[in-house]
DNA sequence: TACATTGATCGAAACGCTTCGAGTAAGCTA
DNA sequence: TAGCTTACTCGAAGCGTTTCGATCAATGTA
């Protein structure tokens, strides 16, 4: 910077100036400095900058847990938030925690970040403390208990399970199983598995389902051996909502119990994911917008970062279901599990 | 610091020396650092320590080409180059990247990061050159034509259609298909789909078997028409080895064609995801260690960042089949396609 | 006792940028 | 013409570290 401004015959910090537009600058100045700083390759030094200024033009996204097998939802969220940042000309740094918020204070090493974006938080969690009471700027892919000032991106978890309450409703279905998220998570306080659980015991009822609420891992040996307990002990139970990846786990499960999908039994996925419309059935599901999802949290926190006094925003994302091939109307008079007579001909291997 | 240095009663460099060691502190010295240290809570300015050291300790990881629907396998990778970065206490970058080298440079803003991970490379990769021309530290997840000098981190493709191709030969297969990567991948120079194509195409014969290769994009849709093609061209394949995220178009063809999966018709994928063993038929193929060459890549980068003169390290991961429902022995006289009058009974919708 | 040797500590100069206050020349007003 | 703006431009002081050379006390040597 010092050769250019000595090429181009200015001083330093009108360089500075030409550079960052802060100060006006004469047309002939600043076309000096421009060629001088082609000819010479200039690239601005980012750590010196950041020193300078007191911003690193940097924003941390925080992977969950130390779950390293990402779903690919958050996979894609991560993505979305990638595009943003570039687009932006903020650079993302990848960070893990835990949810000792001892990490956090830790990762958030002064001046790496100037903000950093949570995701998968829990109901009470102590993280989002933390970030407050460092007053460190944040946004969340997720939610926590109490909101307030806080600003988030959230698939609405809670609206997904009412639709697809409503949708198995429609079609008859009169016994539902919400397959939810592992046990662990939801002791653990995740905010989306602990709302979609009341918003599943609550609205059951009022659409004449009677709920059974089950917490289920996305192992797939996992997902079987559950739905296939399910299918013993509740022969009319005729569908089911799952998230993530139980899925084929239940179809298994179903397939061993000589079940077909749609026929005897329904699916609703509140997590499809791009494997909905290869799997065979295809999956009727919500589909979320996780690229853009991931892509609006950093888009706010930049602005929070680059704006003054951006109030905090709450960005909540509809459920849109997609009805394909796992839902259809409820048998009839199914009461108990196994093979019926005139199912046997047709079913095979 | 310089509080710190003040509480200690010390000079500033004694309290950087006993931060990096980088010289004997006496114990009682270090002791009273320390201790102010804890006190004020004192946490170190990356920035400044980047300017003043001249290193970021940051490794940037470029996502690959402007597409942003990564596979699973490549999500895998990021998160394991990240595990293995904060295991170093080093931070990763996420950056993206198109195949014009220009923007490589530009990415490599002064002090930003120390090295970089390059993902999805061409057999002749003009970002790699660009690289090499900047001087710049570097390890591949992937590989170019000319690897002299290159530390890079692969799998094995190549070895992955060669195990496939040994295993459908000794089910008696004798015509297979390959679906490759897609069209624009091919032709782009991407080296695992070229690689893996030569390697068909040379070994094919050998186990007596006739190759067919065919360039398919991943899309469901694709995949489905491409194998229907294949099944009317081709009455007498009666296998396909099909990379990534084909399986489902392919299998619908099949199912479409009225032919069973693997009776009729045998399918190993040479990058099967998680899924493989929850698809129904859960799916014989290749399982990469994906997390750990991420994590390797990131390694060995650290490792040439930190060490002098670290030699060029060359990790190709060779293929794992795992044998799974989708592949059997090769039907006998099977000539033509559809349905044929013994299966027509047995065949579910 | 004077002299080199060692080990621990200090002081100050970078590192490459931003930013503040001051300075200068030109254009305007009265 | 003196006095005021306005529009740029300059110089210098940071920002929080690292690191080099120098200093200093203590120890060992002649």
């Amino acid at each position: 910077m010092v050769q250019i401004a000595e090429r181009a015959g200015v001083a330093l910090s009108t360089v500075s100036y030409v550079l960052s537009g802060k100060r006006p600058v004469s047309q002939e100045m600043r076309e000096r400095v421009q060629a001088a700083i082609e000819e010479l390759d200039y690239r601005p030094h980012r750590p010196a900058r950041a020193l300078a200024s007191g911003a690193s033009h940097t924003i941390a996204l925080f992977l969950p847990w130390s779950q390293w097998q990402l779903l690919p939802l958050q996979q894609t969220f991560v993505a979305g938030a990638a595009q943003a940042t570039s687009a932006s000309d903020y650079a993302l740094l990848l960070s893990t925690v835990t949810t000792d918020p001892e990490t956090i204070t830790q990762l958030i090493a002064r001046g790496r970040a100037d903000g950093v974006i949570l995701m998968e938080t829990l109901l009470d969690d102590p993280r989002v403390e933390r970030l407050l009471t460092e007053e460190y700027p944040f946004v969340l892919i997720g939610r926590t208990g109490d909101t307030t000032g806080i600003s988030y991106v959230d698939l609405d978890f809670p609206d997904a399970v009412e639709t697809s309450l409503a949708h198995l409703a429609r079609l008859g279905h009169s016994c539902v199983a919400l397959f939810n998220f592992a046990p662990n998570q939801l002791s653990a306080g995740y905010t989306s598995a602990l709302l979609a659980r009341d918003m599943f015991e609550q609205r059951a009822p009022d659409f004449g389902i009677r709920g059974i609420h089950i917490a289920c891992s996305p192992e797939p040996s996992e997902a079987f051996a559950t739905a296939a307990q399910l299918l013993r002990s509740e022969p009319t139970c005729t569908a089911a909502i799952t998230t993530s990846w139980q899925f084929p786990g239940v179809l298994s499960a179903l397939r061993a119990a000589d079940l077909r999908v749609p026929d005897d039994f329904s699916i609703v996925s509140v997590l499809a994911s791009q494997f909905a419309e290869m799997l065979a059935p295809s999956l009727t599901g919500i589909e979320w917008p996780a690229f853009e999802a991931g892509r609006t949290a950093a888009e706010m926190l930049i602005e929070q970062l680059t704006g003054q006094d951006v109030p905090a925003r709450q960005h909540l994302i509809p459920a849109a279901l997609v009805v394909r091939e796992s839902t259809g109307p409820a048998p009839r008079g199914r009461t108990a599990i196994g093979p019926r007579r005139d199912r046997l001909t047709r079913s095979a291997g």
